[in-house]
DNA sequence: CTACACCTTAACGTAACGTTAATGTCAAGA
DNA sequence: TCTTGACATTAACGTTACGTTAAGGTGTAG
């Protein structure tokens, strides 16, 4: 079979572009080019397109795919190794990146105030300490002085990875609850993706997880006008939008 | 105070071709220019740039930090917020990237034969029963029964995810094997690094860690010479190398 | 007076195409 | 045969956030 760029293009789902300027670099020369100065492909230029866009997928750049492409006997896979290496500093860098943006998001929102890397220690214990002054005495009561402990020991004991992924689940469920009260319904995916991150979150703060609890705790963000103020924050309701959420999901009422 | 270019530059660790720029492009202009056309700027360009650097730390376009700090009254929290959106898109396309980089690297290595997407939770299934009638018998001799199946059955009930953060691991003790080796010292923070990798990737496999079975485990692979096979594919000697390693990570010998 | 460090503008280069613009070609219907 | 419309071509500018020369003026210390 043999192909025009137009026709090679759709078959490939890339544009017309692509193709001239992959014969431009030279990555992809047609087979050969007609009296009127038309490129026409045939079955080798479609293989090898399909190596290119394979590579491409992995984020290969075009100059190293080349590389790979037309060495015959060019490793590939220590290639692939190292592009691997790329990709995972990539992420690591992108997952700094989103926690900044995170903490920043919450100081701005006036739920923490930070700005020294090395206040970060002393700056967990103080959250510690302030959760035990504000709500000890509360939760004490309808949880006990052991579900307290417990709390307040993973606390101190969490790694600052740990910290920082529940800083992020925190930060989530707020910005879901937010798109969730769009759509008006607690029962609306959203609203139920927002339940969901609500329980994550909540995973990192109670030893075991239980649905009625779960319950019993969004009724109580209701009744407690210091949870219901932090909530609401949102969009006033939003807290007992969110108990709504939290009761369909876990298929208990309070 | 006052500074040109360059000590400014210097002051905030960014090239005086960025100052200049920003000034081209409106977003920080200097205080006054002087009669010979230096760039001079003052206190209140300072904070500005400053502000300009925290939110290019945190990947926001110069365009989008324009609209930011130039307008009085802009909601920079939901600009934060709309910017996490999209960092939280992009890791997840970076993590979908990378395991399609770790699966490719492990189906070039032979370990895996792959390519039909929905054909992934059959061979989930086949790897659980391959592996049981591969090494079942020897594992079960050594740690007894109940562990085999303790040991499937988590393989069974692994999510998705799960199961591509572990191929990852997999993937990256290899990786990390190879370029400890070239230290030749299992001492080394390489190939400790690689123990501990190892040791990630072990917790998927068994219900408790143990640093003496670890270290029993290591021997076996040296022992067995299909295992050696499968480490030895980075290097001859390297299972050895990764025996050394875990030993001194665990303090044990076997 | 001479170095030498500093300043300026201008303009090309980067990656991988997208997007006009201006123009030539092919197949089909009137 | 003529026209129409879909297709093809090359050329060249636009994108992002600067890095990098190039060619030349300025400030100051010795």
């Amino acid at each position: 079979m043999e192909y025009t760029v137009q026709k090679l293009a759709k078959m490939a789902g890339v544009s017309t572009r692509t193709l001239r300027y992959y014969h431009e670099v030279g990555i992809l020369k047609p087979a050969r080019i007609n009296t009127t100065g038309y490129r026409i492909y045939g079955p080798k230029e479609v293989d090898r397109l399909q190596q290119i866009l394979f590579f491409r997928e992995l984020g290969v750049s075009l100059e190293d795919i080349k590389a790979i492409i037309t060495s015959p006997n060019f490793d590939s896979v220590s290639a692939l190794k190292d592009h691997h290496r790329k990709l995972l500093e990539k992420r690591k860098q992108l997952d700094l990146l989103i926690s900044n943006v995170e903490k920043t998001i919450a100081a701005s929102e006036g739920r923490i105030i930070m700005n020294d890397k090395e206040k970060f220690e002393g700056f967990k214990k103080m959250l510690v300490d302030e959760n035990e002054q504000k709500y000890g005495k509360e939760i004490r009561e309808k949880y006990g002085d052991e579900a307290v402990e417990k709390s307040n020991e993973r606390f101190r004991n969490m790694s600052k990875s740990d910290y920082e992924a529940m800083t992020s689940l925190g930060v989530q469920v707020m910005e879901t609850l937010a798109e969730a009260m769009k759509t008006g319904d607690p029962s609306s995916p959203l609203a139920q993706k927002a339940a969901e991150l609500h329980r994550q979150w909540l995973s990192y703060h109670w030893p075991e997880y239980n649905k009625e609890a779960h319950a019993n705790l969004a009724q109580m963000y209701v009744d407690d006008e210091r949870f219901t103020a932090y909530y609401d924050r949102v969009q006033p309701g939003a807290t007992k939008f969110l108990r709504d959420a939290i009761h369909i999901y876990t298929g208990f009422k309070a």
